[in-house]
DNA sequence: CTCTATACTTAACGTTCGTTAGAATTATAC
DNA sequence: GTATAATTCTAACGAACGTTAAGTATAGAG
């Protein structure tokens, strides 16, 4: 077994633990069990259990948060976010967990202060995001702020139905939502 | 201490320690330490920790839930679902304590199977019921059926933003947001 | 072939967990 | 006041936890 690849099995079984029984249900023995390895080689590659499930949050988590706001926007705004929602579908089913486990902590159900902070430092760039991405399309109406905070609030809600309740979003359904909000844009 | 003290005391911690620790971070020790009360106390008024976690969820947040779907109705549709939702800003710290378990066990991120299934029967009852609600409201149109699921996904959103984020949210941003989805009503 | 760094193992450490046995205390009934 | 039932305690059980010590295998370099 190649170093890389058993350090990055370790990972992704800790993922599918972490996700099914949190953080304290988690063990060490029942992630070496399922990557069929011995126990101590998860401490030879991570320093200890918070480690392994930083890591996942730090890089894993957030690496994917950055790629989804990085997505190329289209001409219309509508098929845009139905786009962007209606991708997570087709998520890896690692990333998905991955997903997951970051919501949890975003929503403080695992993981420590530190990392709430970090949670707490993204949540801020989100408006301001979204608003400049909306700006073009809104019309400059005195409820354009609460359109956007309104969509933003619309879209954690759906990306929470495909990623933490694990269901398939119809586009259709996706772009009703996103255009009940938007339909003034 | 009279009987039904003690055991509602140890709920009250109970919910508490659930809250913070998740049912795995939780120990019976560190309840009955908070309790002051020895620790197999806590088995004599429940059978074992599986029990207690289910009498909270069961009990407790279904209470709640039932209470909240009781709520009488304005004529407004506007200032009942604004009501409906600034009014938890208000909930006692115990309560919004139980509503937030029961969120962690209805995105599975906590609880078993059996409590999975009480929540699954729970959600089937959403959409129908507020498609009661809005139905004198509605314009007939064609996305009716999109407009109560939009509103039930932001109302999950805001609910979360408060219960579990523990967030206070103005009723001038909540009925923003709820206008903006039911403008056409 | 030997040396050395890397990859991996067995076995155990001390701690804490859920749970219970069994006795002590307190309240209630007659 | 004594018998009986309801509370509460101290102490301990076995099991599982995170973590580590100390050694064995393996593979590439000289």
């Amino acid at each position: 077994m190649a170093k890389k690849d058993l350090r990055e099995r370790i990972k992704e079984v800790a993922v599918e633990h972490f996700n099914n029984n949190g953080y304290h249900g988690t063990t060490i023995r029942n992630i070496a069990k399922d990557v069929n390895c011995s126990l101590p080689m998860i401490y030879y590659y991570y320093n200890n259990k918070k480690e392994l499930f930083d890591e996942i949050i730090k890089r894993e988590y957030f690496g994917l948060l950055k790629r989804q706001a990085a997505l190329l926007r289209t001409n219309n705004i509508i098929d845009f976010y139905t786009k962007f929602v209606y991708d997570l579908n087709s998520l890896s089913n690692y990333d998905k967990k991955v997903y997951r486990l970051g919501i949890k902590v975003y929503l403080s159900f695992d993981g420590d202060e530190e990392l709430m902070e970090i949670m707490d430092e993204w949540e801020k760039t989100i408006l301001p995001r979204h608003y400049q991405i909306l700006k073009p399309y809104l019309k400059n109406a005195d409820n354009d702020i609460a359109i956007v905070r309104t969509l933003v609030h619309l879209l954690e809600t759906l990306i929470e139905s495909i990623v933490v309740k694990n269901r398939f979003l119809p586009e259709e359904e996706i772009r009703e939502e996103i255009s009940i909000v938007l339909r003034e844009c």
